[in-house]
RNA sequence: GCUGAGGUAGCCUAGCCCGGUAAGGCGCCAGCCUUGAAAGCUGGUGGCGAUCUCGCCGCGGGAGUUCGAAUCUCCCCCUCAGCGCCA
C-alpha cells in the first residue's frame, strides 16, 4: 500500500510512476482514491463536530448535577444528537474502507531503474555467468531421466492428487535434501537466521503480503477455516512482526525460511510439461531481510549477489534480469529474476526471483520502525529472494549433470551432503 | 473439545462490582544538576483530522442501552492455565 502522505501531497510524482506500469486502470484508481480521500476527510470534520457537542453537553449535564440543577436543557439537546452522529460516522466509515480498499489495489511505486516494457520479453539481461552448453543432442528433459531412473512416479501423483503432484523417490530426496542444507549452510554463514515458518496463514495477514489477484488465483484455502496454505515462505515470514514495533538498532534482520510452498496457479500457465518444473508444491530455502529504507537498494543487490553464487558453486549457468515494468509484479518496487540455462531446452528458465518490496508489505502489515522501544512513523522495507528452489534446481541439475549411460553426477559441492557419492543412479523400490 | 483466567498506550500494571476528561511504573527524549556519567528533580512521550495555541479517536473486534461506556448487556476473535485427545 502506498502512503497516503504521497497520494495527498506528491499526486503528480505517483501518477508519473503509476503510468509506467502501462495499465491505465491503475492512474484510474488513483484518481479514485484521491477523491475518496477527501470525501473522506470532509466526513470526519463532520462527525467530529457531532462529537464534540456531545462531549461539551456531556461534560456540562455533569457540571448541572454537580450543583444539584436541572439539565432538562441540556439533555433534550442531547438526545437529538445520537440520530444525526450516526448518520455522519456510518458515512465516514465508509468512506474510509472505500478509500483503503481502492488504496489496497494499487501496485507499489516502481524504482527508477526498473526499465520500461510490455512484458517479459522486455526484461533486460544485466548480467550472465558460465558457459552455456549449445545443443541439445541426446540429453532428456528432466521428467524423463527421473521416470528414466525410477526417481519419480508422475502417473501414480496424478491418480493420488492430480496433474502437477509427484512423488520423489530414492536418490533425488537425497538430492533435494542435500540442496536445502548447501542452500542453508551457506546463508548461514552469511548472517541468516534459519526460520521454519507456520506453512498455513490467516488472511488477514495474507492480504498484508500479497495483492488480491494472486490471492484468489494461487492459493490454496482449507475449508471450513480462516487458513491458507503458504505460497511461498516470504509470506509468513513477512508476517513474522504483523502490527509490531522494530527495533531500528536491530535492522537489518536476515532470515532463512525452510518450507514448502503451495500454489494452484489458476489462470497462469498451468502444469506444462512432465517433471518438476512447474507443481503445486514445491521445497523452497528463502533468503528475507526487514531493513531500514536507506539500506533497502544494498541489500536488495546483497540478495542477489547471494542467489548468484550459490548458482555459481552448483556450476549452473545463469543470466539476471532486470525485470520491466510491465512484468514487475504489484508488491515489488524492483526485481531481479535468474535464470538458468537448461541445456535440454536451449533455454534460460527461471530459477529464482528477488525483489525489495520497499513499504508496501510492512505497511499493510502494520509494521513500524522504533528507537529503544519507542514507536517512530518510519515503516521498514522488506526484501525477498529465493536462495534455491529445489524443484527447480533438481530439474536444471538433471539436464546439465546427466551422463551419456544414463546417470546423473552430483554436482561436486553437494557430494559432502550425499555420503560422498559422486553420481545418483536407478532407483529400486528396495532399502536404499 | 471442556473448564477457568485474561486482552488497557512501545512494555508492565490500576481503574471495571458502583457509568461522568484513562491513574501509575518501566523504557525512551529534553531540560536542570555534574568535569563526564549515574542517581535525583522537572517536563515530554499513541493515532487521525483541521480553519494547525484546536478537535476527535484510542481500553481485543462488533452491536446495543444511555445525554454520556474501559466500566452495564449481547455476539465474535485471540492468548494463557488445567483437563481431554495426540506425532
Amino acid at each position: 500500500m502506498i502512503d497516503v502522505e504521497l497520494l495527498r501531497n506528491r499526486p503528480e510524482k505517483v501518477e508519473e510512476n503509476l503510468a509506467r506500469r502501462r495499465n491505465p486502470e491503475y492512474l484510474r484508481l488513483f484518481a479514485e482514491a484521491r477523491a475518496k480521500d477527501a470525501e473522506w476527510r470532509a466526513a470526519l470534520l463532520e462527525a467530529d463536530h457531532f462529537r464534540r457537542r456531545r462531549n461539551e453537553l456531556s461534560r456540562e449535564i455533569a457540571a448541572a448535577r454537580r450543583e444539584a440543577k436541572s439539565p432538562t436543557a441540556l439533555e433534550e439537546e442531547a438526545r437529538g444528537l445520537p440520530e444525526g452522529l450516526r448518520a455522519a460516522e456510518q458515512r465516514e466509515h465508509e468512506l474510509h474502507a472505500s478509500r483503503d480498499a481502492v488504496l489496497r489495489r494499487i501496485p507499489n511505486l516502481l524504482d527508477d531503474a526498473v526499465p520500461y516494457g510490455k512484458d517479459d520479453s522486455e526484461n533486460v539481461v544485466v548480467a550472465t555467468w558460465g558457459e552455456p552448453i549449445r545443443g541439445a543432442g541426446e540429453r532428456k528433459a528432466h521428467g524423463d531421466v527421473l521416470e528414466a531412473l525410477g526417481l519419480a512416479e508422475f502417473d501414480r501423483a496424478r491418480r493420488a492428487s492430480g496433474a502437477g503432484f509427484y512423488y520423489l523417490e530414492g536418490d533425488v530426496v537425497l538430492l533435494d535434501l542435500a540442496l536445502q542444507r548447501f542452500a542453508l549452510d551457506f546463508l548461514r554463514g552469511r548472517g541468516f537466521t534459519p526460520v521454519e515458518p507456520p506453512f498455513l496463514l490467516r488472511r488477514e495477514p495474507y492480504e498484508g503480503v500479497t495483492d488480491l489477484a494472486d490471492f484468489e488465483n494461487v492459493m490454496y484455502k482449507i475449508e471450513g477455516e480462516d487458513l491458507y496454505l503458504i505460497a511461498t515462505s516470504e509470506h509468513p515470514l513477512a508476517a513474522l512482526y504483523l502490527g509490531e514495533i522494530l527495533e531500528e538498532e536491530r535492522l537489518p534482520i536476515r532470515l532463512a525460511g525452510l518450507s514448502y510452498s503451495f500454489r494452484r496457479e489458476i489462470g497462469g500457465h498451468g502444469v506444462d510439461q512432465k517433471g518438476i518444473f512447474r507443481v503445486h508444491q514445491f521445497f523452497k530455502i528463502e533468503q528475507f531481510i526487514f531493513a531500514r529504507p536507506e539500506d533497502s537498494p544494498r541489500l536488495h543487490e546483497e540478495l542477489r549477489a547471494n542467489a548468484e553464487e550459490l548458482f555459481r558453486r552448483l556450476k549452473v549457468p545463469y543470466r539476471v534480469v532486470n525485470v520491466c515494468t510491465g512484468d514487475v509484479g504489484t508488491v515489488a518496487a524492483k526485481k531481479y529474476d535468474i535464470e538458468a540455462w537448461f541445456p535440454r531446452q536451449q533455454a534460460y528458465r527461471e530459477v529464482v526471483s528477488c525483489s525489495n518490496c520497499t513499504d508496501y508489505q510492512s505497511r499493510r502489515l502494520g509494521i513500524r520502525m522504533g528507537k529503544a522501544g519507542r514507536p517512530g512513523k518510519v515503516v521498514p522495507h522488506t526484501l525477498n529472494s529465493t536462495a534455491i528452489a529445489t524443484s527447480r534446481a533438481i530439474a536444471v541439475i538433471l539436464e546439465q549433470y546427466q551422463r551419456p549411460d544414463g546417470s546423473v553426477e552430483v554436482p561436486e559441492v553437494l557430494r559432502p551432503y550425499m555420503d560422498g557419492r559422486e553420481a545418483i543412479a536407478v532407483a529400486s523400490k528396495g532399502p536404499s
